[in-house]
DNA sequence: TCTCCCTATATTGTTAACATGATAAGTATA
DNA sequence: TATACTTATCATGTTAACAATATAGGGAGA
């Protein structure tokens, strides 16, 4: 009977990677407690450690919501993004592995393939291959830390990832910066992989603004 | 009678700053319950929180420690560490204000003066000084999330930045140092302000390696 | 004397109940 | 009719007690 505080946070993470629970979404703490059937007591834990890790906010009174940046905290937190994920890349340029550079070629492969046999079809299949993309480079990386970082902060951006490939076009172009991403990667030409990928993740202001459009 | 749990956070992060906790030291549960007269609740949730944040580790039956990397973690959040350090110091370049040049040039100047007049001693104060240092430079970027990233981190890696200063000539060097990126970030010179404080930052392997000699 | 097993104890996760403070609703008065 | 005050309800932080589990220590047997 041990780990109910983990199996909640699993769960609410599960919720929003899923995309049942939207960012400014309301999580319900007796809706939780019932569907599990534990008390308070592990819920409320699980709520401090999503909050302590920036992913949900517990207002006074008024419940816990999903974290739904503003837009300054959206460019904040992408413009740190963008660095690490860029570092990521000239990382994984020095210490690719075989078995990682396999994996990187299977990401940009399936990435590619996606875009052209659907084109702009299914969007949010697409988000999980580019999800795909950017968790193998991080590993490739070797730094746990950075992956754990670049992770936490991906959940805080999701929201906004998945709505940038419902644009025209959008899906064709992220696979094609794959491919040279990873292309540069396997050449090890790190600072043009870092580069590039810092480019790629912070995309330009006017995207930014389509998407702040959209989400609200 | 709100907020006993962040009570208890903040006197757990004052401990580890102030230098009573040192990374790998038993925390108290017990002592904490008594000394704040509070039922453990409060200090649980206080102890996920840090845990969360990566700044202790509950091991399981032996109590909570403040976090200790190992060799391995030691480097990997140094890796990061520097690349964040130095994207604030090359924003800061960009986004310096006047208020916050104030801030900057008087750190700086505090830096000097401890080298000039103390030499090598007293290098828990200087300690204090290279924090201020760092801190003005992060705020100076103008990005919140990347401000609390940097701090986080810098509390990981806090009981090896404190013996670093032990060494002879080290708070010289350091003071240089920070005289040189202020400087660059005066002149609005971004990139060589980055690479110069991830330099700073990313001290040498044999430096590490002397460190890590002393702390165990 | 050494090893294995059993028991006692202590730690930790979990529960239910309590206390407090805020918000909302309803009523009364201007 | 609108506003202000009072009351009731609900959310939330906190407490104490309970339950389960692992470890350590001691005793017994080889």
């Amino acid at each position: 009977m041990a780990g109910q505080t983990e199996t909640i946070v699993a769960a609410i993470l599960g919720a929003i990677e899923g995309g049942s629970l939207r960012p400014g979404g309301l999580i319900d703490e007796q809706e939780l407690i019932e569907a599990h059937g534990v008390s308070r007591t592990p819920v409320r834990e699980a709520m401090i450690q999503l909050e302590t890790a920036g992913l949900i906010r517990r207002l006074p009174r008024k419940g816990a919501v999903v974290f739904k940046p503003t837009l300054a905290e959206f460019l904040a937190i992408l413009e740190v993004h963008a660095k690490l994920e860029g570092q990521a890349a000239g990382l994984a340029a020095r210490r690719l592995s075989a078995a990682h550079a396999a994996a990187l070629e299977a990401a940009v492969a399936a990435c590619e393939d996606h875009a052209a046999r659907l084109g702009d079809a299914e969007p949010d299949r697409y988000y999980q291959l580019n999800m795909d993309f950017h968790r193998v480079v991080a590993e490739a990386a070797g730094n746990p830390f950075l992956l754990e970082m670049i992770k936490t902060n991906a959940r805080k951006l999701m929201a906004y990832y998945r709505a940038r490939y419902h644009y025209a076009g959008a899906i064709g172009a992220s696979a094609r910066d794959h491919r040279a991403i990873a292309a540069l990667i396997v050449a090890r030409r790190s600072e043009e992989a870092e580069a590039a990928m810092a480019r790629h993740v912070q995309f330009d202001q006017v995207t930014a603004m389509d998407l702040l459009a959209v989400m609200g």
